[in-house]
DNA sequence: TTGAAAGCGCTAACAA
DNA sequence: TTGTTAGCGCTTTCAA
């Protein structure tokens, strides 16, 4: 059908073997004949059977991303796969995604899947990344993994970026601004997330000296609907807040939605910021001040380390990659502080 | 290593062959044989090694979607990226994910994208749906694909759904308002959307027996600043619309901002309705009255009809799946027809 | 540092 | 309807 190994070794004069070590970078080839070699696959526009390879080498090229099934276009997701498949791009990995409901009991689902796709690797973002009976499974069947903003210690690698430090710039940020009765509605109980962003709330507080009032601090799942209930509560205290801190964007949106319910204004009467830089942060008016969540490259050091760990053997240190906080409209000097 | 299709014969006493029929849904195994040899294969926790498979067979199992490099998180890629998933659940067909900038000359290098991964079957999105040249060199390749929302008659399988009469839909509900004078900003030239929801904008109004007025229709690109642009260029004209369609959400949303900026209310000073339902649409304030784009399930069929294509010899028809539209808050009665 | 030969686990022809 | 045999294209022993 198409041009084999063995092709290319004749045009360059070698045993298929040697042709294959240069394919696989093995470093005991003479730089001249690598360099024949490596004409040759040019000259004839050779590309490896990944089939024939992954058979014969008792490997599949192929890391697994697994993350939640996601209910609504969601661009953590979304940007998390764009980052996975840049990782892969250049080297002989290919990226395979599936979704799993974090309702079902993946420890139990994750040996059919390692059986059938026989991944090299895998990449576990929350919820899955919180699942330690899932990464003990995976640690008993032996295949190497790295998980993407995981509190567990258990994961050897991880990577992921300072949340508690990005929440407290925000929330310093209007501290700065003039604010004293600042509000949060935090993430979802069991995520890292929310404790995370608690924490950087808290930091900030204390910081500028302000007592922590926890009846400026309500509950909430991530999603819209929890923004506006909480914004609700909140806005129904004897003394309600001058600025809203909510622990993502879709809560945010919630948070303006019931404000403008309210006929307030936004900033002038309430401040609100956000967490992720969903593209929602940008389309909504005014502008959401929010943390950029590095997704993508997230999705990228997930691969690369966990890639890496396989080359060198030693699993690398857990990373933490940078982040960058969105400065937009809709958090300024309060009317009425 | 593990089990094997060997060890499954031996369990069952036939041979490989009959397995592997069993495995392929030959039909011509004995119904009580092949009871036998599917509980051989439950007995033994038997799965067929993919690259195996794919070596001796010559198909690789896999499709390639090829979408456009998404810039920002999109919410349309994701859900087309579900759909696909979805539709390759329960059959031995995985998905092969590849982002290509639309600027690059795909036509060109689709062969080395081919060579490398063989997918059995490609799916195509705008703007690569609409690459002429890409399809025909395809067509030579002699690899099956489906597009998805493509303008060009050239493709044999299409999915997609009717804009043009979802978007009179939407415009037909602002004139049942009391709306008279609609402005729509278009889409990017080169793209089906743009003709498609144009076209259903000037169906609604003469159905409405209201006359084309060309200064109320100006060109966007489907981006944000392009709607905010837009909005400007409407809003500054003498007699300014009291609605605005856009001809997606993104646009629509940079009316809205532009809109707040002129200190105008939505909807009671203008309403606004955008294309698509991407998650914005809803997190904003007003909610966005938009037409709901099925992205899984244009996914899910594309890939259900290029399979269905390959099994069955005979291309099916071009397709149409259901669309809906969201109403939402931000068209309403006009305060000033 | 390089090469020869033996599989990896499956399917496709062909035969029975 | 079922079985036998020969590969698919590559990597891996092992030897040179």
């Amino acid at each position: 059908m198409s041009v084999r190994i063995e092709d290319v070794a004749t045009h360059a004069g070698v045993s298929t073997k040697t042709v294959s070590r240069v394919l696989n970078g093995n470093p005991s080839v003479r730089a001249r004949l690598r360099t024949r070699i490596e004409a040759s696959i040019r000259a004839l526009n050779y590309v490896p059977n990944a089939s024939a390879r992954s058979l014969a080498g008792n490997r599949s090229y192929l890391v697994a991303l697994l993350y939640d099934n996601p209910m609504s276009g969601s661009s953590y997701t979304m940007e998390l796969i764009v980052g996975v498949l840049q990782a892969c791009e250049g080297t002989p990995y290919n990226a395979v995604l599936h979704p799993f409901d974090a309702a079902d009991d993946l420890a139990a689902r994750i040996d059919g899947f390692v059986a059938t796709h026989r991944p090299d690797a895998l990449v576990l973002v929350p919820p899955h990344a919180n699942n330690a009976a899932l990464l003990q499974r995976l640690d008993e069947l032996g295949v190497p993994y790295s998980t993407i903003s995981s509190k567990l210690r258990q994961s050897r690698i991880n990577v992921g970026f300072d949340e508690r430090k990005a929440a407290a710039e925000i929330v310093a940020h209007l501290v700065a601004l003039g604010h004293r009765r600042i509000g949060h509605v935090a993430g979802l109980q069991g995520h890292g997330a929310r404790t995370w962003r608690l924490n950087g709330y808290r930091d900030a507080l204390r910081k500028a000296g302000i007592a922590y009032d926890e009846s400026l601090v309500v509950d909430g799942d991530f999603a819209f609907a929890s923004g506006m209930a909480g914004a609700r509560t909140l806005l129904d205290r004897p003394r309600p807040p001058t600025a809203i801190f909510a622990a993502n964007d879709d809560m945010a949106c919630g948070v303006m939605r019931e404000a403008y319910a309210r006929g307030l204004s936004i900033p002038g009467d309430l401040s609100v910021c956000g967490f992720d830089d969903t593209p929602a942060s940008r389309l909504i008016s005014p502008g959401l001040t929010t943390v950029h969540q590095p997704c993508r490259e997230l999705g990228r050091v997930a691969v690369e380390s966990v890639l890496q760990s396989i080359r060198d053997g030693a699993p690398p240190a857990p990373e933490r990659v940078p982040y960058q906080v969105q400065w937009r409209a809709s958090a300024a000097v309060p009317r009425n502080p």
